[in-house]
DNA sequence: TGTACATGCTCTAGCAGCTAGAGGTTCAAT
DNA sequence: ATTGAACCTCTAGCTGCTAGAGCATGTACA
C-alpha cells in the first residue's frame, strides 16, 4: 500500500496534481486509513502511470479520459483510440508548423539587430510594423 | 476617435481583449464620451498592433510590457529588446524538439495499431508501458 | 423627435492543468 | 511520549483570455 507521497514519486507527479486528478474524477477515490489518510495499491499505481504518460505525449484531460474508459473495456473496437491518436498527432503537427514560423520570423528579427538604440532596433521595428513580416501567423496561441 | 470595436477590428483583437490590456495596464486608459465610452486615437491603435503582432509571435505578455518600455524610450540601448527576442526564439527552438519527439512517438503508435479490439491496441499498450518509448518525453506541457 | 437596436459599460465567473499556501492532523520512528 | 515529516481540506492564484448577466449609450432612420 502506497501513501499518495509514495505514488507521487513512482510515476513523476505532485501530491496536489494525484489529488487533483481525484477531484476531477480520473483517479477513483482510494482507500483511507483510519487517520483519513490515501493508500494506494496496484491498480491506481498503473492507472496514474496511463494517465501521466498520455499527459507527457500532450493528451489533454478529457482525451485521457475516453482513453481511460477504453482501456477498462477490452472488448470495445480500438479505432477510437486510434483516432484519439491521430488527432492528437494531427494537433502536434500543426503546432510544429506554426512554431517553424515564428521561428524563422524570430531568426531575422534578431539576425538583423545590429545592436544601435531602441530607435533603429529591428526587432522593435519588426513588431511596430506587421508589414515588414514573411511569413503569416495569424493565429495566436495555438 | 475609434470605438472599442473598431480597433478591435483593425487589429484583430476581442472588445474584451481590449478592456483586459487596459486592466493589467499594457493598454494605457483611453478617453472617454460624456456616456463613458471608451474612444481610442492613432497611438492606441499602433500600441495594440505591437501588442498582437508581438502575441502572434508568442511574446507574453510581460515580454511585451518591457518591449513597450523599450519601445517609447528612444534612446535607449537596443541589446534588451535584443535579448528579449533570443529567448523567445530559444523557447520556440526547444518546443520544436520536444514536439518533434511527440510527434515521432505517436506516428509510431498510431501506424502499429491494426485495428482490433482494444485489448491489443498499440495505442493503449504503449500508453500503458512507457518502456515501450524509443524517445524521451520527460517533462510535460512544453 | 421618437424609437429601435447595435454596441458599449461593469462585474463576475469560467477555461486548462495544475501549483502554492494556510492552518491543522496523522503516522512512524525513536 | 515526543518529534517531525508527511498527510488532510480548503481557498486562491497562475496565463491569457472568453462569456454572460444586466444595464446604459449612441446612432440611424422614419
Amino acid at each position: 500500500m502506497l501513501t499518495i507521497g509514495a505514488l507521487g514519486k513512482k510515476t513523476g507527479t505532485k501530491v496536489q496534481t494525484v489529488r487533483y486528478y481525484e477531484q476531477i474524477g480520473l483517479m477513483p477515490e482510494p482507500g483511507r486509513t483510519e487517520g483519513g489518510q490515501r493508500r494506494y495499491g496496484d491498480a491506481e499505481l498503473d492507472r496514474l502511470s496511463f494517465i501521466r504518460h498520455a499527459r507527457q505525449l500532450g493528451f489533454p484531460l478529457e482525451a485521457i479520459r475516453e482513453l481511460l474508459d477504453l482501456s477498462d473495456n477490452p472488448d470495445c473496437s480500438c479505432a477510437e483510440a486510434d483516432s484519439i491518436a491521430r488527432r492528437q498527432l494531427k494537433q502536434v503537427e500543426q503546432r510544429m508548423a506554426r512554431l517553424e514560423a515564428l521561428r524563422t520570423e524570430l531568426q531575422r528579427m534578431v539576425h538583423e539587430c545590429s545592436g544601435g538604440n531602441t530607435s533603429e532596433c529591428r526587432v522593435l521595428e519588426v513588431l511596430r510594423d506587421h508589414s515588414e513580416c514573411l511569413t503569416n501567423h495569424e493565429e495566436i496561441g495555438a
